[in-house]
RNA sequence: GGAGGGAUGGCCGAGCGGCCGAAGGCGCCUGUCUUGAAAACAGGUAUAGGGCAACCUAUCGUGGGUUCGAAUCCCACUUCCUCCGCCA
């Protein structure tokens, strides 16, 4: 949520941002008349009840019936007035901020415009494609004929956008996650299990709501929302509180599962598991002082870096475009791990300085050290990383001509002696 | 699922429908004293919105209601605790 002072006073700016993201700018103009509005409704309700304030008091000390009476009256009238004008400002108000709820955060001035994913920027690219003297082979055939994942049972439990991974597929994906928690906590993160089903308002803090209601699974009996990133928890643990800037930044990581409709990507990477209703997924998440959140932003794509190192996977670092970039987001890096199978970069990680924008949603502010006002923390996230993805690089990466998978060496430790998966 | 009891500032904890943004204590900050510190003493110490400002408004778990006026009375909800039942 962008600040009503900063499109009051910068609108200009504000504008831009929103046509760079190719948006209309007309609700920028809609809001400043809200708020207009809604100030002016201000300066006349409040002194209204400025002066009933004044005159109760003085009813409270007054001897003469009669006079008292007639105060009282009038007082019954004025607060009548008071009701109605609260009425309008509370509609203004909700509508405002309605309205602010929908637009998208503010792009750095970093970030390339463009109209979409195409336009993203790789910044670099770090390792050789291995070169294989066979066919390397796509998952879908892979997993299936090592018998590790089994497309036909995951349609049969839940249907399309689902599989089932067994035997030593199940203990592989097993293996990232504990490694990548591992390496996480080395890198300086808090390991948190937060639930997977949160209220509304969470939601709506991290900015899932009321934009993206689409693309969310909802249980309506109990008004739950099942997450469909870790970033939503780790954003609404710390809903309305005020940390010391001593304890900034807050580092955090958790596995979780993830729950997408996909709406939006109907009939899109349907083939395989890169883009399923349930995954799994390595958060990092960060709370820091604005004045640090870049480099914050740089070391956190340096900690995605690393395990992509340590799996041994080539891979490459864009820089979002204009046209790419998140509702929330103020700056984000993608992270594309190669696929020799499929023949593909996988996204595997995004990693994106929020800026202010849900510390101002999720009410997340930090007291400096030095004693002055409150302010907004800033908060990042990057997955470090998604499962099913890096699951098929490593998959698609170690086969060899014979169809077995050899575990790369940093998972060996967690495979129970298994150092290859064969048939 | 049933019964009962709570929710007040950074923390603890008072609070009669008006003099309560809220006693008192702790903590923290500033000052006096001290070579320095501690102690003692004095003062200060919530958040947000509006206003150029003086200042005003709102907030005592959340949302409604009663009233000229609500931390205080009424209703609903959330949440915590205790007990009973059920359950992985």
């Amino acid at each position: 949520m962008l600040d009503i002072k900063l499109i009051r006073e910068q609108t200009e700016l504000v504008k831009y941002a929103l046509v760079s993201r190719h948006m209309e700018t007309g609700i920028i103009d809609e809001v400043i008349a809200l708020d207009e509005k809604r100030r002016a409704l201000i300066l006349d309700v409040e002194s209204k009840k400025a002066e009933r304030n004044s005159v109760s008091k003085e009813i409270g000390r007054m001897k003469d019936k009669a006079e008292k009476e007639a105060m009282i009256a009038s007082m019954r009238a004025l607060g009548d007035q008071i009701d109605s004008l609260d009425e309008e400002l509370k509609g203004i108000e909700s509508n405002l901020y309605f309205q602010l709820a929908t637009i998208p955060n503010i792009p750095n001035p970093d970030v390339p415009v463009g109209i979409d994913d195409k336009d993203n920027v790789v910044i670099r690219t770090v390792g050789e494609k291995k070169s294989f003297d066979f066919d390397p082979k796509p998952h879908w055939d892979l997993g299936p004929e090592l018998g590790i994942i089994d497309f036909e049972a995951g349609v049969k439990l839940s249907g399309s956008r689902f599989y089932v991974l067994e035997g030593a597929g199940a203990r592989l994906q097993r293996a990232l996650i504990f490694w990548m928690l591992d390496l996480h906590i080395r890198q300086g993160y808090r390991e948190f299990y937060p639930p997977w089903m949160v209220r509304e308002e969470v939601m709506f803090a991290s900015g899932q709501l009321p934009k993206f209601e689409d693309n969310l699974y909802h249980d309506a009996e109990e008004d739950f929302w099942w997450v469909p990133t870790a970033e939503v928890p780790l954003t609404g643990i710390m809903m309305g509180e005020v940390v010391d800037e001593a304890n900034l930044p807050l580092n955090m990581t958790a596995y979780t599962a993830c729950f997408r409709r996909e709406k939006m990507s109907a009939g899109r990477d349907v083939r395989g598991m890169k883009r399923g209703h349930q995954f799994d997924k390595v958060e990092m998440y960060k709370y820091c002082l604005p004045e640090n959140a870049e480099q914050e932003l740089d070391s956190m794509v340096a900690d995605a870096a690393a395990t992509c190192e340590g799996l041994g996977l080539i891979y490459r670092v864009l820089l979002q475009s204009t046209g790419d970039l998140s509702f929330g987001s103020h700056k984000t890096y993608d992270i594309e791990v190669w696929a020799p199978g499929c023949q593909e970069w996988l996204e595997v990680s995004s990693i994106s300085n929020i800026g202010q924008f849900q510390a101002r949603r999720a009410n997340i502010k930090y007291r400096p050290a030095d004693g002055s006002a409150l302010q907004f923390v800033n908060t990042l996230n990057g997955s470090g990383l998604g499962l099913p993805r890096t699951l098929i690089a490593v998959m698609e990466n170690y086969q060899q001509a014979d169809g077995s998978i050899v575990i790369p060496e940093v998972l060996k430790p967690f495979m129970g002696g298994i150092e290859v998966i064969r048939k």
